[in-house]
DNA sequence: AACAAACACTTGTATATACAAATATAAAAA
DNA sequence: TTTTTATATTTGTATATACAAGTGTTTGTT
């Protein structure tokens, strides 16, 4: 559906207002699709990101600044965040011996275990988009995005 | 900058995957930017959706269904969003005589007088972005993001 | 007419987010 | 060493959002 019927627009649109408003109704798309993955999981969208970073850190534990700034979305309370995480038992977090205002996050065994579970469901939902397109117009999207963001 | 490297990625990314994250993160630097503009004049993006609607109607009454059916983002709460902008009173709610179960909600005067001052600096947002892009790109980076949600 | 179902909207509750201020620690400067 | 500045995180407050339940109105069925 054209992006004009979706938001019943009465009248006809830019090119650079249809790209601003189809860029966000389809994050908006994926977004509400992404929650339905994790809806059984009981973690939010954001939480599962901190998995995901911690994850990444390969044993490793990361700081608070750290989280904050490979998160996508710029987000002012990361402690909140891992509060919750931390109630679930899915992280542990410490005070930084080094340096004391440093608090160390590290993703449990339960935390890894739920994002294994996740995984396959994650790639079915990346692809259940992109598999509208083929590689040439994947690789010509993804181009196309990052020129116009920078 | 490449997605990977805003998120500052570890690990390579499968194309399906940086087109999502692409998308979201493109979609959280669009509405950055554009609470920037909002930001002087004390409405939130949503309240200023709400009254962008409110002028398509074209001096016709919206009722808060049509309201909801028309903004990008599903949100539950058309009613609290509809009191905001009511304090500032840049709308009016009455109840439809015809049915007493529906809400007439109009912008007021003072809601057009905003966004008529709103307009030019909406349009640089848009543009802001589209401009890095020629004719072309455009089109078809909206045929993609089209293609890749239907 | 009485009852049930559908509709339009509102409200309560829990959680999320944005922004600013507060706290605690460490490093640098006087 | 004391003071200042910078860093890292937390907390308070207001607002936003999601979801479910509640209220009042209209429509349909018996």
């Amino acid at each position: 559906m054209k992006i004009e019927d979706e938001i019943k627009s009465t009248i006809p649109l830019d090119i650079s207002k249809k790209i601003t408003l189809n860029i966000l109704y389809t994050q908006n798309v994926i977004t509400d699709n992404f929650n339905e993955v994790l809806k059984p999981y009981d973690i939010s969208g954001e939480q599962y990101n901190v998995l995901r970073i911690l994850r990444g850190q390969k044993g490793n534990p990361a700081n608070m600044c750290l989280i904050q700034e490979r998160m996508l979305a710029r987000t002012s309370n990361t402690t909140r965040l891992v509060d919750k995480l931390l109630l679930k038992n899915f992280v542990t977090r410490n005070v930084c011996p080094e340096n004391r205002r440093k608090i160390e996050v590290q993703i449990t065994q339960k935390g890894l275990d739920v994002l294994k579970e996740l995984d396959p469901k994650v790639i079915a939902h990346d692809q259940l988009f992109s598999k509208k397109l083929n590689t040439e117009e994947l690789e010509q999207l993804n181009y196309l995005l990052e020129k116009y963001r920078n």
